[in-house]
RNA sequence: GGGGGCGUAGCUCAAUUGGUUAGAGUACCGGACUGUCGAUCCGGUGGUUGCGGGUUCGAGUCCCGUCGCCCUCGCCA
């Protein structure tokens, strides 16, 4: 061992260790320069330890040269702190290291931010910090984000591990598949003018290895998406993907929810009650405006288009009466938080989701104070108070639209009244945890003018549903469920599609021509004639798994090296131009 | 592609209605200091106000264009 390597890490020096000598490796967190002492606060990933060079020492001169971020090799003696000068912030804060030797392993030249954390503080740029990521990952918090998100992975390898799954790779190069997201495609070299495709999720592939008989499988797998980013999506992230054989959704729901209690147990000492939830799609729909609902509070959506006949308000009851809905909530004691001008503005807030406005009205003990008051007569009134459980002070807020619209508007607004009246406390351990079933198989697609897929063309139908597959397509249920933590569809899946006959009439609903799902997907069709079991299963998105741990609502925070919102990586460049030689190589 | 917000010292921010030499904290440099722990005290360096153009006696501030970052709609089976 050479002479500078360390004995101890920075984190683990208590009581126990004074009077040993010890050599500690790391950066320089902090350092306070005194006449005839130099305190420096040497950081590693396990901790902070103090260190003390002192004017009797061969070290203190050298010592004069320590600056922020510097990498230390300290060899001293290690003692009790002074009575009184113990520091109650530091684990290691009832002892210090009496530096003896200082090895200056490297240096370090102002760096562009602080790279010591403290409460409170703003943190620099965040494309300053991606920029120079390998600094701002040796922040404290980012450690120990991603310190949780390894806890993460390895909690959920031992639980399934535990329960008998394999852990099975798929290929990273395979073939563009059509629908879906968009698809990154890597040219071939030995086939000019073809191309593999990084994949979206391993879908098909595990799939495949239920049809060969792996009838446990799980991969944390890399899923790539050519899609416009979001504070929650990169183009790149990580799924927890499971499949299982011989099961139903209770057998995949029984898995998951385990693993979740374990999760939330190892990560947060945090339990999480079983079983979970399940609610269906249509209620959450209504009564949160989202298929993703945060359920840390409550403030539902309350469906109005019945009561609108009580009214002479035009606008409501032509919207019902093509076929839309008015629909409202009741932003409880609300009404002096909100100035007549963000009362306004709230109407550019639902514009965002296509909604042409929204009407507000005022609970006051003996009238509504609106500007569509002069509307509602008293019945209507009354009715309206007793719909929404309104008293006074409260703020009641109405939305007409188509029904998608209405959903959209209010889900949104929902969000964000909670979060201005401070309904949940976003750094809280507080999970809120549900699944999300029968969802509809299909969607109409009105560019294209079929049904599409709402799930993916794999997804079984609900037993009971199969009967209307062709005659009541939209009514028809899938077996595809969605884990919602806070608000964040953090899990989905389905039972698959085992049966070649209902897979073909599926794709016949979808407008697929037996050619066409041939060349698509012809091997999983062979696969599925070639003695498939029943099977299913779920990808758990590990990003925002993460970031529940974390309490971010930012994906870079749980990513070690994440993209921007332009998909760009900041610190390396990428993407960026290739030798024309490369090009050439590739017949490009 | 659309909408919104932001861009001033290495970093975080301020700068009144368009008006003096663009300030503060921090970092950095120098000095003082025997126990600090976001040390303290004294002094100092540091600016293409993202970039380009325009209006004006005068622009960080107003106008036009452009670049970058964040949030969002579309998109994400």
């Amino acid at each position: 061992m050479a002479s500078w390597q360390r004995t101890h890490t920075c984190g683990e020096l208590r009581e126990s260790h004074i009077g040993q000598t010890v050599v500690l490796n790391g950066w320089v967190n902090s350092y306070r320069a005194y006449n005839d002492q130099v305190f420096v606060d040497l950081r590693d990933r396990y901790g902070i330890t103090q260190v003390v060079f002192e004017a009797d020492q061969a070290s203190f001169v050298a010592a004069q040269e320590i600056r922020g971020e510097f990498v230390l090799s300290v060899r001293g003696l290690m003692r009790e702190r002074l009575p009184g000068k113990h520091n109650p912030k530091l684990a290691t804060g009832d002892v210090e290291v009496r530096a003896q030797e200082l090895t200056i392993l490297n240096r370090c030249p102002t760096p562009p931010f602080e790279v010591t954390e403290f409460p409170n503080e703003e943190l620099a740029n965040e494309d300053l910090r991606l920029q120079y990521r390998f600094l701002d990952l040796r922040r404290v918090s980012l450690q120990r984000t991603l310190i949780m998100r390894h806890r993460l992975n390895q909690v959920m390898r031992n639980f399934l591990d535990q329960q008998g799954f394999l852990e099975v790779e798929t290929p990273l190069l395979g073939r563009s598949t059509p629908e879906g997201a968009r698809d990154y495609l890597v040219p071939s070299r030995v086939h000019p003018g073809n191309w593999y495709a990084l994949p979206q999720s391993p879908q098909l592939y595990k799939q495949l290895l239920m049809v060969a008989g792996f009838d446990k499988y799980y991969q944390i797998a890399h899923c790539l998406r050519d899609e416009d980013l979001r504070a929650d999506r990169q183009p790149e992230f990580t799924q927890l993907d499971v499949e299982m054989s011989f099961v139903e959704m209770d057998d995949v729901f029984g898995v998951i929810e385990g693993l979740t209690a374990e999760v939330f147990k190892q990560c947060l000492d945090v339990v999480i009650p079983l079983p979970l939830p399940r609610l269906k799609y249509a209620d959450v729909m209504l009564k949160y405006g989202s298929d993703k609902p945060d359920l840390r509070y409550g403030l539902e959506i309350a469906e109005l288009s019945d009561w609108v006949g009580q009214t002479e308000f035009k606008v409501f009851q032509g919207t019902v009466a093509g076929g839309g809905k008015v629909r409202g909530l009741n932003a409880k004691g609300a009404v002096d938080k909100f100035s007549r001008k963000q009362l306004d503005d709230l109407t550019l807030f639902v514009q965002r989701y296509g909604a042409k406005g929204i009407s507000w009205i005022k609970v006051e003990k003996e009238k509504l104070t609106s500007p569509v008051e002069k509307f509602l007569p008293a019945a209507a009134q009354q009715a309206l108070r007793q719909r929404l459980s309104a008293e006074p002070g409260d703020l009641l807020l109405l939305v007409a639209d188509k029904e998608d619209v209405v959903c959209q508007t209010l889900g949104n607004l929902r969000q964000h009244l909670a979060g201005v009246l401070k309904l949940f406390d976003p750094d809280g351990n507080v999970f809120k945890i549900a699944w999300v079933v029968d969802f509809p198989s299909f969607i109409w697609d009105e560019e294209e003018k079929r049904w599409a897929a709402n799930h993916h063309p794999f997804t079984a139908p609900r037993d009971e549903d199969l009967h209307k597959l062709e005659s009541d397509t939209g009514s028809v249920r899938a077996k595809a469920y969605d884990l919602v933590i806070n608000g964040y569809e953090c899990a989905g899946g389905s039972i698959r599609i085992h049966n070649p006959e209902v897979q073909s009439r599926l794709f016949k609903v979808l407008g697929m021509s037996v050619e066409q799902a041939r060349q698509r997907f012809g091997f999983l069709l062979d696969a599925l004639r070639m003695g498939a079991p029943p099977h299913g299963g779920i990808a758990l998105g590990l990003d925002r798994w993460a970031m529940m741990l974390a309490k971010t609502g930012n994906i870079r925070d749980v990513i070690a090296f994440p993209k921007n919102q332009k998909a760009r990586d900041l610190m390396t460049g990428a993407p960026a131009p290739v030798d024309a030689k490369q090009l050439k190589e590739l017949g490009l």
